[in-house]
RNA sequence: UGCCGGGUCGUCUAAUGGUAGGACGACGGCCUCUGGAGCCGUUUGUGAGGGUUCGAAUCCUUCCCCGGCAGCCA
């Protein structure tokens, strides 16, 4: 299924002529701040996917240069989840702060070469003599400091000498570039605060620009993947390897991932979590890596969804149809179908004797011949889904209706009699009598009937409670919108404790996924689902014709 | 409007001077003991104008539109 794209077309031009002496290099380089995202997964399926396809390697890499937003949970969650995607980076687990004595060692190089300067210009005043888009920038009164003056007090920036803010080290390169990136970036600034790894060791800290060009070249990286954004950079990425002699990835920018009714970005979702507006990173509905597969998404699926976007330079939004077609595709090969009414209708089966019951056999997946069967219990009580029956239906509505007969799928033809409504006129059960010759859901005679519906037995049903997701936004982009959060969908997620399903689901194990018949795809939660008292959340619905027909006369 | 990068069916993505194709969606049909699945079919696209060429999505040119960039974030 994997086209070709752009990244390949290098990397295969490469191996032509020899450059990297045939040599594949990726690597997946995410900051320990928050939980990987669906566009993560884009980017870990296309490091990893490469180094595969080219017998090359991609290793997993920490860049966690920045001590004030990473956390060692952050760093655990993502290595669980690009192990759970598939992908094994064997001993290749690298970190930025593994590098830093080698990155000083470096800025001490372009310092002595003249390359770089310690500037005490104040954070505004760096702002202000950057210049706009349209006007060059200035140069620091502290940009011609000699080489020893430097040297010193860059160690004693690293010796801790002076607080947060009041120097910072910058490259000279080029005040009036009109790449704003080139006008002296800054290459490290003062942080007293102790990282997760290198605890107090540190208290000068590289910035992204000079420390991620680093670390791909003492990894010996040959393709460096990123995202648009850093298009401006690799002038910068460039110019310091370039300084200092060393090792030179090529580095290549493809954009990132955008999904219709989400937003994918590390700090909109962390604002989620942080606000409650979900329950956590892994809340079901959200995109998150871990999110999906509590959702019930295999990570099967999310690869396939991965390699089914493609690649490519021109910013866009992929359909949230496209991921569900993936696991809805999967899903109908793999799960089970078992019973479960939502929203139970009692139905009493007049004509059936009371203290009788017997059982039925029925297909757990008629996809997969090798699934095998299970035994349902029928009885003379019975329950069907409420939307399965209606007092006056209209032309295309086909199922249970007063004097019609429908299937209970693989046991009978039920024939509706009477219509039980409480008090307030709401129904409260259906009498209705079977046909003993349609047993096992056919006639003799094959008439045709009105549907076919899954049912339980009353007696042995078990109570389950089923999470109804849907998207978490009502806009299709919910980053246009004035505040993204206000347009979360406030039906994102409807609790029903009140179902029953077939008893076999009593004792589910947590993760397993089913199809509950006729409704969608349920994975039994793996947090909150207990054997005797299982939930399930709702992975995806079945495709619903009749929604479709219902919404279309509807409006 | 400084610099950089992009514009191909509704959406995503192929075609690298030689029949504009695929996937998802939508629509229609067949089939069906899931209004599911499956099968078949339909629809719609090269941002615009010039030029080069036997032939242009592709090369040249002018224009239009969209995205990114002014953190001591990544």
């Amino acid at each position: 299924m994997s086209t070709g794209n752009f990244i390949k077309d290098i990397i295969n031009e490469d191996i032509r002529t020899g450059r990297w002496y045939g040599r594949v290099a990726t690597r997946f380089p995410p900051e320990p701040n928050g939980f990987l995202h669906i566009g993560h997964a884009k980017s870990i399926c296309l490091n990893f996917g490469i180094a595969e396809q080219y017998s090359g390697i991609c290793n997993l890499r920490f860049d966690d240069t920045n001590p004030v937003k990473e956390e060692q949970k952050y760093i655990d969650s993502i290595k669980e989840d690009v192990s759970w995607l598939g992908f094994d980076w064997k001993d290749r687990e690298y970190y930025a702060s593994d590098y830093f004595g080698r990155m000083y060692e470096c800025a001490v190089k372009l310092i002595k070469k003249g390359k770089a300067y310690v500037d005490d210009l104040s954070q505004e005043k760096i702002k202000e003599f950057r210049g706009t888009f349209t006007e060059p920038g200035k140069k620091s009164p502290f940009r011609d400091r000699g080489t020893e003056e430097n040297l010193e007090l860059f160690e004693k920036m690293k010796n801790g000498e002076f607080k947060d803010g009041e120097k910072v080290l910058r490259a000279k390169i080029e005040m009036t570039s009109p790449n704003l990136n080139m006008r002296d970036p800054v290459m490290y600034r003062i942080l007293h605060t102790a990282h997760p790894r290198t605890g107090n060791e540190w208290c000068i800290y590289p910035m992204y620009d000079f420390a991620h060009c680093l670390e791909d070249s003492i990894e010996e990286i040959t393709h460096s993947i990123c995202t648009l954004e850093f298009e401006d950079h690799r002038p910068l990425y460039d110019w310091f390897l370039e300084e200092l002699g060393l090792h030179h990835p090529q580095q290549i920018e493809f954009a990132r991932l955008n999904i219709s009714y989400n937003v994918l970005s590390k700090r909109k979702l962390g604002l989620l979590v942080s606000e409650k507006k979900v329950e956590g990173w892994d809340d079901p509905r959200m995109p998150t890596i871990s999110g999906l597969r509590r959702r019930g998404y295999t990570a099967a699926s999310i690869r396939d969804f991965a390699s089914r976007i493609g690649v490519a330079k021109a910013n866009s939004t992929v359909d949230t149809a496209l991921l569900e077609h993936c696991i809805r595709e999967e899903l109908n090969k793999t799960a089970d179908r078992v019973f479960a009414v939502l929203d139970p209708l009692k139905i009493i089966i007049t004509n059936y004797p009371e203290d009788k019951s017997e059982y039925f056999e029925v297909e757990n997946n008629p996809e997969d011949s090798a699934s095998g069967t299970r035994e349902l219990k029928f009885g003379r009580e019975i329950y069907i889904e409420r939307e399965d029956f209606m007092e006056a239906p209209p032309k295309k509505f086909f199922r249970l209706a007063p004097g019609r007969e429908s299937r209970l799928k693989s046991a009978y033809y039920i024939k509706c009699n009477e219509v039980v409504k409480d008090s307030s006129g709401s129904i409260k059960e259906l009498r209705c009598t079977y046909d003993p010759e349609s047993r096992g859901g056919d006639t003799p005679d094959r008439r045709k009937v009105s549907g076919t519906l899954h049912w339980i037995c009353a007696p042995g049903a078990v109570n389950i409670t089923v999470r109804q997701y849907d998207r978490l936004f009502t806009r299709e982009n919910p980053d246009e919108a004035e505040d993204f959060r206000l347009c979360i969908n406030p039906d994102s997620l409807a609790v029903n404790k009140e179902c029953m399903a077939e008893s076999s689901l009593k004792d589910i194990e947590p993760g397993k996924r089913v199809q509950f018949f006729r409704h969608g795809y349920y994975i039994a939660d793996i947090k909150d689902s207990k054997k005797g008292k299982p939930v399930f959340n709702r992975i995806v619905s079945l495709k619903d014709t009749w929604a479709k027909i219902v919404k279309k006369e509807g409006s």
